[in-house]
RNA sequence: GCCCUCGUAGCUCAGCGGAUAGAGCACCGGCCUCCGGAGCCGGUGGCGCAGGUUCGAGUCCUGCCGAGGGCGCCA
C-alpha cells in the first residue's frame, strides 16, 4: 500500500527492462511480428555510443521474414519513435541489423529510486526458483582430519550459491554428509592407538601431529573402532568450528553411520533389487549398473560385509529424492571423485527418480603454490596446508573472496606465498573500502548535521555527470546478475560485479565530492540518495558472498 | 587407451552467440589546500593450433596439441 502510493508519486519506477521490451514487443505487432516481451532479447551494448539498450531482433528474424535485417530494423526503429517507451531519445539502426535505443538519464533517475525503495531486502530479488526445494550438499570432507584450503575453497563457492538461489526464490537447505564409518574410520583408530602407545603411525594410517594432539586426550578402550570414531567425532567438531569461521552453517550434518544403522542401506539395495539390477558375485553385491550404461558393475556390499561408500551414497540419495523429498539436489564435489558420478546418477535413476533433479558439480582441483613448490595435499601424508591457517593469516574475507573470484570449473592457482605477503593489496580491500568509504560519507553527514530530504523532494535530474550516470548504470544491472548467478549456480558473476560496482563507486567519489561547501545543497541531497543506493547494492552483493560490509577500516 | 574440466595480457582470473575482449597484480608516467590516496587517471601487453556452423565465434561443433582430474570389494 505504501509503496504502491510512494510510486505514485515518484511516477512509476519499474525496471527498465520489462518496459522496454514491452515496447519492442508493441513495435514488432504492429509490424505483423509476433514476439512476446518476454522473449525480446535486449542487451546493454558494451560500447556507450551503441546505446542504453539494444536489440537483435532484426537480425534473428531476418531469415523467417525472408527480408534484410536493416530493412526489418529501420521499420521497427520508426515504430518505436511513435510508440516510445519511458525517456527515449533516439532511436537508430547499427551495424548489420541492431537497433540500438538511447535513453535520457530520467531511466537511470528511475533506477536509484528503485534500489533505495526496495532497499536491501526487495532489491534484486528474483522468483526464478519458484520456491523449489533444493538441497545441496557440499564439503562433505571425511572427518579423518582438519579440512584443508581446497575444502573451503569450494565450500565457501558453494555456500554463496546457496546464498545466491536463495535471493532468487529456491528454499535451501545445506547438509555436509559425514563419512564417519568404514576403513577409514578403523584407520583413523590405529593411527590414534599408535600414537597413544608412542609406536610408528602405519604406513596406510593418518600421519598428521592433529593424530598425535587427540592421542593425549583419549582414554578409551584399545579398539580400533572405538577409537576411530572417538576421533572423527573430535575432528568433526574442529571442522564445525573451522566452517563457521567462514560463516558456512549447514542446516543438516548427516552421518553415513546413522544410515547404515537404520537400515536404510539395505532398503536401497533391495529397492535396486526390485529393479533386477543386484545380485551376488564372489562373496560381494553388485549393481549391475553397466546394463544402465555404466562402463562396469560397482559392488555395494564388499565380500567382508562392510557397504561400499557408493551404497551409502545411493541411500542417502534415495533419504533426499524419496523420503524427504527434494525437488532438486545439487551435489558439490572435488573433482578427485568424479569416478562417483556415473553409478551415483545411475544409482538415482534406477530407483525412479528424474536424474534431471540431480545436479552433480565438480570442482577442479585447487593447486597450491608455497616457496616456489607446487603440489597436491594429503591428509594421508599429512602435507596439507589447513584452511584455519589461511583464514589466520588473510582473513575470513578474503579467503572467501579469492575463492568466489573464478569458476568452480576452473583449476584455480593459489600462491600462499603472494595471497599472504600481498594481504593488504588483496581485491577484498578494494570492494571494502568502497563500503567504508559510503558510511565515512553518512559519518561526515550526520557531523554537520545535514538532514537527507525524503526522497520525494530531491530532483534526482542534477545527476547528470558521467560518474554518476556510471554507477548507475552498475546497479541498474544488480537484479540482472543476480538471477544469472542464480540460475547458472555461478556466484562468482556476483563477484565480477561487486568489485565493478567498487570501482564505478570509487570514480565517483574522486570526482564527484557529495558533502563539500562547493556543492550546492540541491546537488548534495540527490548524491546523498546516490551513496545510499551504492550501499544498498554493495550490501546485497557482499551479503551473497558472505563477504563482511565494514563501515570502517 | 577411454571419460570429465580447462588452455584469454609476464602472473592470477572475468567475459548470458553480438559491435573496438576486461580487471587485479607486476612494469612505466601523472594526481592529495577539498567527504578516508587501502583511491583516481593514462600507458605497455592477450583469445593454444586447424577446420566447421552462423549475418556475427573467446563463447557452439569436430580434430590436433598442452595441463589437471577420473577409470578399486579406497573414499
Amino acid at each position: 500500500m505504501r509503496r504502491r502510493s510512494r510510486r505514485a508519486i515518484l511516477g512509476g519506477t519499474m525496471a527498465a527492462r520489462p518496459v522496454i521490451a514491452a515496447a519492442v514487443s508493441r513495435a514488432l505487432s504492429a509490424m505483423g511480428i509476433d514476439v512476446d516481451a518476454a522473449s525480446v532479447h535486449l542487451e546493454r551494448p558494451a560500447r556507450r555510443d551503441h546505446g542504453d539498450w539494444s536489440t537483435n531482433t532484426a537480425l534473428v528474424n531476418a531469415k523467417a521474414l525472408g527480408r534484410p535485417p536493416r530493412q526489418i530494423a529501420e521499420e521497427l526503429a520508426e515504430h518505436l519513435r511513435t510508440d516510445p517507451p519511458p525517456h527515449l531519445a533516439s532511436v537508430e539502426v547499427a551495424g548489420p541489423g541492431f537497433v540500438n535505443l538511447h535513453l535520457t538519464p530520467g531511466w537511470l533517475h528511475d533506477t536509484l529510486a528503485e534500489v533505495v525503495g526496495e532497499g536491501e531486502e526487495g532489491y534484486a530479488r528474483s522468483d526464478i526458483g519458484a520456491g523449489e526445494k533444493v538441497q545441496i550438499e557440499f564439503i562433505s570432507a571425511n572427518p579423518t582430519g582438519p579440512v584443508h584450503v581446497g575444502n573451503g575453497w569450494w565450500g565457501a563457492y558453494t555456500d554463496a550459491m546457496g546464498r545466491v538461489m536463495t535471493r532468487c526464490g529456491w528454499q535451501v537447505h545445506r547438509e555436509y554428509y559425514v563419512n564417519d564409518t568404514g576403513g577409514q574410520i578403523r584407520a583413523l583408530g590405529e593411527s590414534l592407538l599408535a600414537r597413544r602407545r608412542g609406536d610408528a603411525v602405519p604406513e596406510e594410517g593418518y600421519q598428521g601431529e592433529y593424530v598425535a594432539e587427540l592421542a593425549t586426550d583419549y582414554d578409551g578402550p584399545e579398539e580400533l573402532e572405538a577409537a576411530g570414531r572417538w576421533a572423527a567425532q573430535r575432528i568433526l567438531d574442529n571442522i564445525r568450528t573451522t566452517l563457521a569461521r567462514l560463516g558456512m552453517i549447514f542446516d543438516e550434518w548427516y552421518s553415513q553411520a546413522s544410515v547404515e544403522e537404520s537400515g536404510a542401506v539395505r532398503e536401497t539395495i533391495e529397492l535396486l533389487k526390485s529393479k533386477g539390477l543386484v545380485d551376488e558375485e564372489d562373496g560381494a553385491v553388485w549393481f549391475r549398473s553397466s546394463r544402465l550404461g555404466d562402463n562396469r558393475d560397482r559392488v555395494l556390499v564388499k565380500s567382508n560385509g562392510d557397504a561400499t561408500y557408493l551404497a551409502g551414497d545411493l541411500a542417502y540419495h534415495r533419504d533426499k529424492f524419496l523420503v524427504r523429498h527434494f525437488d532438486r539436489v545439487i551435489d558439490v564435489f572435488g573433482a578427485d571423485h568424479a569416478g562417483q558420478v556415473k553409478s551415483l546418477t545411475l544409482g538415482v535413476q534406477a530407483m525412479g527418480v528424474d536424474p534431471g533433479r540431480l545436479e552433480v558439480k565438480l570442482g577442479q582441483m585447487v593447486s597450491l603454490v608455497q616457496g616456489g613448490q607446487t603440489g597436491r595435499m594429503s591428509r594421508r601424508a599429512g602435507n596439507f596446508v589447513a584452511l584455519d591457517e589461511l583464514i589466520d593469516d588473510i582473513g575470513a574475507d578474503a579467503t572467501r573472496l579469492l575463492s568466489l573470484m573464478s569458476s568452480l570449473d576452473q583449476a584455480a592457482v593459489l600462491d600462499l606465498d603472494l595471497v599472504r605477503s600481498q594481504s593488504m593489496e588483496n581485491p577484498v580491500y578494494y570492494v571494502q573500502y568502497a563500503h567504508a568509504r559510503i558510511a565515512s560519507i553518512e559519518r561526515r553527514r550526520v557531523e554537520r548535521g545535514i538532514d537527507r530530504r525524503p526522497l520525494g523532494d530531491v530532483d534526482l535530474s542534477l545527476l547528470v555527470h558521467d560518474r554518476e550516470l556510471e554507477l548507475l548504470r552498475s546497479l541498474e544491472e544488480l537484479p540482472d546478475v543476480v538471477a544469472e548467478a542464480g540460475r547458472d549456480r555461478a556466484p562468482h558473476k556476483v563477484t565480477a560485479w561487486v568489485r565493478t560496482l567498487a570501482g564505478t563507486f570509487h570514480g565517483f567519489y574522486h570526482d564527484c565530492p557529495v558533502l563539500a561547501e562547493t556543492v550546492a545543497d540541491d546537488l548534495t541531497q540527490a548524491r546523498l540518495w546516490l551513496v545510499e543506493a551504492a550501499r544498498v547494492g554493495l550490501a546485497i552483493g557482499l551479503d551473497i558472498l558472505g563477504v563482511s560490509a565494514p563501515d570502517s577500516m
